[in-house]
This record gives structure tokens, C-alpha cells and sequence, in this order.
DNA sequence: CCATAAACTAAGCTAATGCTTAGATATATT
DNA sequence: AATATATCTAAGCATTAGCTTAGTTTATGG
């Protein structure tokens, strides 16, 4: 054997992580991340071969961060209620998790950024993530309740967009005006 | 007198203002604007100084092509109805214009590219545009109206933020999730 | 305790970025 | 027609990008 890693690869894509989230993709340079990560960019291309490698694990690492709250969602038991309550957990959770506040949340800035994109493998996780959330809408949206299925299904597609545009705005706007949004947007349905 | 200048500066900011609008600040370099503009760089610089000057006076382009939409709302006299209209027009304005559709609006693209960003001028374009958007709102809201003043504020800021995710929105979403977005949106109002 | 092999450092590679400049070209006035 | 002056071309500038590599350090198995 030969010596061993200096960095463990989970704590270094954390730290990478938080910087995507912060500055985006294109705006992070392998020299943020060489700083932030603390290692070398002979390590960075080691493990994770490239700057879109270390993005995609970021990418990962930051859905598991937030799987506690779209856990909380999906096993919930109080139907459109649940969804409110997951638009308000999305907005906190970058605070609950002692990260600096204003930066939404990274798989939509993701998504934005990489809209007119080509980049097969960002897309599909993008849109694997949207796929998600709409079928879990719609069986909230279907609990308790005789909607006809075209009225649920405009009422999804209406949450989802409200959600993408909740996380732009938690960018730019405060708590007040993000909640009269998640208010105002709940009494519609 | 010398040489004429053999392009016209408003022709050629057009051209750079659909490039601007496809890709981004950033994501567009002066090369890129030297072909689609159809002159030399030193053209570039000589008529507006730099990138970034070029893109200021793109932005102005830009609200000037959209004005006669931001004009049929300040000038209604139907209300709500108004705003309503007017998100229709925001979504449909690119298609009319003969662009590349999913483009969404290159003043909201710029408001999220630019939203963790230290640039003045275009913080205070943006700021404005959001502010008149947002005036122009409550006094349509208030029109044949005895909703409450907070009411109206908080109706202000949501449709604000819907607007602005709307923008987003259309950049990846067809034409009946736009549309079912915006009929839910109205519904409550 | 030395040979081995992986991890490390730091320098360097090519290409692209925003911007500048030397020199050629064209045109309105004298 | 000659001159003056602004516009044009194209090459080049310094800096930064993502990535590679030559060479050093370190820990472990024999």
C-alpha cells in the first residue's frame, strides 16, 4: 500500500457545494474550488476527474441534504397541507442548514442556469427532480377530494411553476414577501 | 470630415440584444458579438466602450421593444384584468417579436444572473423596472375596489413574484402550463 | 529499512477571455 | 488632387479558464 487520502471526499464536496450553490456553475473556477476544498487541483481531478464531475457529486450531495424535507412531504399525511408546509420548509432549509441565506435553492438555480443548455446529464437530473415533485403533488393534490383529474393536473402544473419561482425569488426577496407569496398562492387551490 | 461609420448603432444593438437574451451576460463573449453584430471589435468599442457597455444600452433596447406591452397595461382601464392581460403579453411578447421562443424576458433573466452580483448600474435598472411594475400593480388592484391596503400590498407583491417566475418559467415550460400558471394565478384575485 | 505506489506540490499547457494598437483604407473639406 | 481625420482590419496584449504533468513526499508491505 501507499499513503493514504489527506481529505476525506464527502467533506471536500460539501465545501464544493456550498460554493456551486453560491456563485453557480460557470462562475466557480477549479481555483474557488481548489480554495474552498482545501486541496489541490491534482486531488480535485483525482477523485472527481473534472469541474463538471465535482458539480454532478454536488449536485447529490445537496439532494440528500434535502431529502429530510421532501421525505417529510411525501410520507405526510395532510394532503394539499403537506405541500404548503414543503414550500415552507424549501425556503428555510438554506438557513436550517447554517448557510449563508439568499442563494434559493441549487437545483433550481441549476435548472435556470442550464435551461438553454445542452448538457445531457444536468437535464436529466433536472428533470427527473421536476418529474418527482409533480407526481407527489398530484397525489396530495388527490387526497381527500373529488377534483377532476384535468383540474388536478393544472393545479400541479400550477405548484410547480410557483415552486420554481418561489426559489428565484427567495434570491432577491425577504421573508415577508415570500410568505404573503406561499399564502396567497395556497388560497387559489 | 473623415470616414462615415459603415453600421448603424441601433441595427447592430438589436443584434446584440438577441444575443444577449439567448446566452446571458456572461456566457457571451465580445467574439460572438463581433459576428452577430457584423463588426470589427474595435467597432465595438469605439461605438460603446465595452461588453458591458454594450449590454446597458442592449437592456435599453430591450425596454424599449417591450414598451408598447408595459404602456397597454399602464393605460387600461380594466383592472385586474390588466395585469392578467399583461402576463399574457409578457409570455407571448419573444414569439411576437420573431425571436427564438424560450427566451423568457432578458430583463428577468438579468435580475436572476445578476441577483448575487455587485454591479450597480444594473441593480438600479433592475430595481426600477421591478418598482414601476410594482406601482403600476397596486393601482390596479385598487381600481373599483375597497380591498384593504395591506390586502392590495401583499396582492402586489405576489403577483410581482409570480411575474417573475412566470419569466423563468417560460423558458422551459410549454404553452398550457404557462397558461394553467397564469389562470390559477388570476383566480383568487 | 528499503522498495513501491499512491498522494501530494507546483509549474506549465492550450485555448478563450476582455480589451488595445499599429497600420491600412476611405471620405469630406480645402 | 491633396490633406486631414475618422473608420476599418487584423494582430497582439495580459489574464484567466480547465486540465496535465514532472517531480517530491509519505506511508505501508516485504
Amino acid at each position: 500500500m501507499a499513503r493514504a487520502k489527506q481529505y476525506n471526499e464527502q467533506e471536500v464536496i460539501e465545501k464544493a457545494m456550498s460554493l456551486f450553490w453560491l456563485n453557480g456553475y460557470e462562475s466557480t473556477s477549479v481555483r474557488m474550488l481548489e480554495k474552498e476544498m482545501g486541496i489541490n487541483q491534482f486531488s480535485i481531478y483525482a477523485s472527481f476527474g473534472s469541474k463538471h464531475g465535482v458539480f454532478l457529486e454536488s449536485l447529490k450531495c445537496y439532494k440528500s441534504k434535502i431529502n429530510s424535507v421532501f421525505e417529510k412531504l411525501q410520507y405526510g399525511t395532510d394532503g394539499v397541507n403537506d405541500i404548503k408546509a414543503f414550500f415552507y420548509d424549501s425556503v428555510e432549509m438554506p438557513t436550517k442548514m447554517g448557510e449563508l441565506d439568499n442563494k434559493g435553492c441549487l437545483l433550481t438555480n441549476t435548472y435556470n442556469e442550464f435551461a438553454n443548455n445542452e448538457d445531457q446529464l444536468i437535464q436529466i437530473q433536472m428533470k427527473e427532480f421536476m418529474d418527482n415533485l409533480k407526481t407527489v403533488f398530484i397525489q396530495k393534490l388527490s387526497v381527500n377530494s373529488s377534483k377532476d383529474k384535468t383540474i388536478i393536473e393544472k393545479q400541479a402544473n400550477y405548484l410547480l411553476l410557483a415552486k420554481h419561482g418561489l426559489a428565484a425569488a427567495s434570491r432577491v426577496n425577504n421573508k415577508q414577501e415570500i410568505d404573503d407569496y406561499i399564502e396567497l398562492t395556497f388560497s387559489n387551490i
